[in-house]
DNA sequence: GGTTCTCTGCCGC
DNA sequence: GCGGCAGAGAACC
């Protein structure tokens, strides 16, 4: 079978589990397919980035989302998104969406996000926490930019400017960006898809004074052929510094893109390798 | 708490 | 490239 066999073949999985009602069994998936379902878990794996569980986890995930947003009452979009226990989901509900589910319903309402903005080597720099941890931190020319980013990320959260408690966590951060060395040991909260997660991950063991390639990390994350959805997740990242994707150069060495400018991914490189 | 399903390393064709 | 086994682990009931 040939590549582009495979990606349709895949690609025709990837349909068939989004408009499942429950998820299909590996052996449905081979079935459908016409192969083994040892192989079928494999090339599945190979081009998506994850196994067939864990899209349909994800995919289900995005239901339950969606159902919300639509004013579905909670448990309408729990049973409906394909869960058939309401006490399953709520074991990781918490995880899914980042919030309790009602709050999530209530679009973000009441969730509170504290920010500060300060100035590090680097420029200006944001830094925002939410009850589960730092979910921003941002590097930017304008303070303003950054805060009016900030915004439109959380548009219905209620946005908090620094008390002197906060300052010392933004301190703190910005200590870690000059020393980064050092580690830093805040809770992180982290939202994405289960790729992306799986990115970050891979991300995160990159230690400081090194650099890796995009097909390094597709291969570490058991995707090979994923290098552009790799890019793709490292371009998403929210976390400066935190998630270190400024460590992720091309094949050939050059730096490619950086979300907070390639000075600063330059600057960082810099700062880390001496 | 037992059973079934998923996942991966290893090997054979 | 593809299939299969074994064993560990997770999900499910």
């Amino acid at each position: 079978m040939n590549q582009r066999l495979h990606l349709a073949t895949i690609t025709d999985l990837c349909r068939f589990i989004e408009e499942a009602e429950q998820a299909p069994s590996l052996d449905e998936l081979a079935a459908r397919a016409g192969i083994s379902a040892y192989h079928l878990h494999r090339l599945f794996k190979r081009i998506t980035g994850v196994t067939p569980k864990a899209y349909a986890k994800a995919h289900r995930t995005e239901r339950v989302r969606s159902g919300l947003h639509k004013n579905q009452a909670v448990t309408e979009a729990i049973y409906s998104a394909g869960f058939n226990s309401s006490s399953r989901y709520y074991e990781e509900a918490k995880q899914l969406l980042g919030m309790p589910t009602r709050q999530f319903r209530n679009k973000g309402k009441g969730s509170l996000i504290h920010f500060a903005v300060g100035q590090c080597s680097l420029g200006a720099i944001l830094v925002a926490r939410s009850e589960l941890g730092i979910c921003a931190i941002s590097l930017g020319d304008e303070p303003n930019d950054l805060v009016i980013e900030l915004q439109k990320n959380f548009a219905q959260a209620t946005l908090i400017g620094g008390d002197s408690d906060f300052e010392q966590l933004v301190a703190k951060v910005i200590g870690f960006i000059e020393a980064p060395q050092l580690g830093l040991d805040l809770p992180l909260d982290i939202r994405g898809t289960a790729f992306q997660q799986r990115v970050w991950q891979a991300l995160q063991k990159i230690p400081c004074g090194q650099t890796c390639s995009y097909t390094e990390i597709a291969e570490l994350i058991g995707a090979p052929k994923a290098v552009r959805a790799v890019a793709g997740a490292c371009a998403a990242n929210v976390l400066a510094v935190a998630i270190p994707c400024h460590r992720v150069v091309r094949n050939d060495g050059n730096l490619s893109g950086y979300r907070w400018g390639v000075e600063r991914k330059r600057a960082l490189l810099d700062a880390e390798s001496s």
